[in-house]
Parts: structure tokens; C-alpha cells; sequence
DNA sequence: GTCGAAATTGACGTTTACGTCAACGTAAAG
DNA sequence: CTTTACGTTGACGTAAACGTCAATTTCGAC
């Protein structure tokens, strides 16, 4: 049970792959595959792996990600222009760049949600027109 | 050339399938895939496929649902949602549950992207931060 | 030590959403 | 009538994102 720590002051919160599945409503195979995919670096004990808060920030980042629809890739570099990863003046600039590109595909995606909102919600309300008014019938 | 029309008062407006497919940026290939699997019904001139006014609607629709994330499958029962397909009341009300679960999901994803757009801004400004922080050094 | 639950690494299978030929039809232009 | 451009239907290929075995390994419990 790795998350519970007896001899150790402050001893890093840490997750079994199949606690974080469980916590997360995923599958074991689909964190292995992240990290072969290289967005989750997790520490090893021997051949098992071992996540810390870091990792499992990553991962709902990951999730989220996925959630909006972005690809593994795409999320890869989203995750890369969180790190600190570019020291150089030119890779943080570059960073910069990407990161407004994303930016940009973002706020498209925000109208596009919520046009498809509205489109839904007006289809709703005719819908319960309809039923409205053959109640009355 | 199906957008001129020479003898016909208020002739629908058509489209081949090339034109829509360089007016929204895809190949036809795509169009023809979104056929097969029903979410386009074009009309037909021999072999020849006719797009309507309608048709070239449901593709903005097709579209926009994928930049939204969404696979074909849940386009597909969401232009089903937009159709008078049911007629009768508890095809309505089956409708309107099925609209407001899509919505539970576009209001989760739209949470979702405002979430990450603010992380990616802190984030840019961070880096903007730290180059100014430079420019003076 | 040993037994079962959980973890590991291949390796192949699957679904989605098209891409990419190949082989053919057709309509307008010269 | 031939060329040319566009359109059609298969049919196979492919990348992404895992699912699903199979064959070990390991680890806490007894």
C-alpha cells in the first residue's frame, strides 16, 4: 500500500499504477502506453513503476487534455511548454510561439463548443415546445 | 460549373463534391467516407453526387463537431437530434434526454477548455515574465 | 517458503477516420 | 472523335490509441 508511509517524516505521496487507473477511470495499459509515449516519466523499484504528485498532475493534464479533444501529440507538446525544459532565450521564445498557437486553436474550439451549445439548446426547447403544446391537445 | 444556373428562376443552389471539399478545406474522399457512414445524403445525377443547400449545412455541422472533438458516431446521433426523425412522443422525449446528456458533456468540455486556456496563459506570461526579466540583465 | 494478487514486458488485434491507388464512366472542349 | 478533367466504386494501407492475450515476476500475507 504505497500511499500509506510509517517511518518517514515526510515521505512523497506516492500511486501504484492501478490506484491511479482506478482514481482516474482508466486502464493500466493506457497509463504504460503514455509513458512509452513519453508523457508520464514515472520512477522505477525494480521493474514496477512508481508515481509521485508530479506524475500524477501530468496525468490530468493528460486526461483533460483528451477530453477536448487534442491528440496524444499534441498534448506531448502542450505538456513540454509547461516545463521549464528550455533554458535558452530562443527556446522560451519558441515556446512562446507555440504556446499562442495553441492559444489561437483553443479559443476557435471555445466558439465552436459554444455554438454547438446553443444549437443544442434551442433544438431542446423546440423540442419541448412540441411536447407542450400536445399536452394540451 | 453547378453554382451558375442559366434558365431556372430559383433554382437550388448545388454543389459537386469537389467544390465543397475546397470550400471547407477537405479532400472528397472525406465527403464520401461521411456518406457511408450517413451522415450526408446527397442527391444523386447518374452517379454523380448533388449537394444541396442542406447537405453543405449538416458538413458545417459535421465539422465543427469535429473540431469540438467528437467521433463521427456522436455527430451522427447529433444531427440525428436536429432531425424531425420522431414523430411520435416518446421519440421526442427520448430525443430531448439524449440532447440534454450531449449538453452535460459540451458544458464539462467547455469548463474543461477554459481551464486549460488559462493555465496555457499563466504559463505564457510566466515566459514572458522571465524574458523581460532577461532583456534587463 | 509459498500462494495469490498485482505488476511487468512483448506481441498481436481492433476501431476510427480517412489516404491512396486502380480501373472505370462521362461530359464538355477542341 | 479523342483528349482532358472530374467523378465513381472497390479495395487495400495507415496512424492513433488503446484492448487483449500470454508468459513471466514480484510482493505482501500467511
Amino acid at each position: 500500500m504505497p500511499g500509506s508511509n510509517t517511518a518517514e517524516p515526510t515521505a512523497e505521496a506516492t500511486y501504484t499504477i492501478s490506484e491511479l487507473a482506478a482514481e482516474f477511470g482508466i486502464t493500466a495499459r493506457a497509463i504504460r502506453f503514455y509513458e512509452d509515449k513519453k508523457l508520464l516519466q514515472p520512477e522505477r523499484n525494480g521493474l514496477n513503476r512508481i508515481f509521485d504528485r508530479r506524475d500524477r498532475g501530468r496525468l490530468q493534464l493528460i486526461l483533460r487534455g483528451k477530453r477536448v479533444g487534442f491528440s496524444l501529440s499534441d498534448i506531448s507538446e502542450m505538456l513540454d511548454l509547461y516545463d521549464p525544459n528550455g533554458e535558452g532565450r530562443e527556446q522560451l521564445e519558441l515556446t512562446l510561439a507555440k504556446s499562442s498557437e495553441r492559444l489561437k486553436v483553443l479559443q476557435q474550439q471555445r466558439r465552436d463548443i459554444d455554438e454547438v451549445i446553443d444549437e443544442l439548446r434551442d433544438n431542446c426547447n423546440q423540442i419541448s415546445a412540441l411536447l407542450k403544446a400536445r399536452d394540451g391537445a
